[in-house]
DNA sequence: CACTATACCTCGGCTGACAAGGTATGGAAA
DNA sequence: TTTCCATACCTTGTCAGCCGAGGTATAGTG
């Protein structure tokens, strides 16, 4: 199963995650929480977001996971493979590419 | 035919195509050559995302069309309703928002 | 005992992006 | 003439993927 990049950007999920993996493991639970604090807000991934995102991820190679017990529950912590680096560096220049594109037609004089 | 907010943005598409009409009328292939040309080459709608966006908003209230006749070819203006105009006005705060928030986690620390 | 926070998951629906195709005109080139 | 490109519109079918709503289970607190 291999990754097809999005024309137009919609794959913010798969960009931030990625992201916030790079630096370094997490569990589920915890990539929501940090999300929404970093972004102050902005981001918000629900549940039915974020946990069929990590599994496509991982199905595509770009994720590895392994479980882990603590307290009596279990998390299932997450880490980028080499191909999901490549991947997040693709996405990220697309962001950039695409963010500026937009803020450039945003920012065309309205009027005069 | 109400509209729905993109909770993550993906409607880029809605919401350039709606900027640009807010300057000023314009035909559905004017509007593709524009985008092209500010976002300076980063956007580019294909006819099979234009057309449809522009028919679907059109049913929703946001814009309004009409043919004119130039050297024999139809050519279908649009122009944005007030709906379209408040519409405009959401999409770029949510716009501004999110992206902000994606550049957030983007420019976290990868190490130290 | 109830409730909240933690922590994972799935299902079904729907939107909407996209590729690929189709029609038709005008003008220029061959 | 015919071919080709640019103009100008359109539809169809597909499919990813976002989303809400639901479900399970544990630990700790009031």
């Amino acid at each position: 199963m291999t990754e097809r990049d999005p024309t137009l950007m919609s794959g913010i999920p798969e960009l931030v995650v990625l992201r916030l993996l790079a630096q370094q493991e997490m569990y589920g639970y915890e990539i929501a929480r940090s999300l929404k604090v970093l972004s102050q807000d902005a981001l918000t991934l629900g549940e039915g977001v974020l946990y069929p995102a990590l599994h496509t991820m991982e199905a595509r190679g770009l994720l590895r996971s392994r479980p882990k017990q603590v307290d009596g529950r279990t998390r299932i912590y997450y880490q980028v493979t080499p191909r999901g680096r490549k991947r997040l560096e693709r996405l990220t220049a697309s962001w950039q590419r695409v963010s500026e594109g937009v803020d450039r037609v945003l920012g065309a004089p309205s009027h005069e």
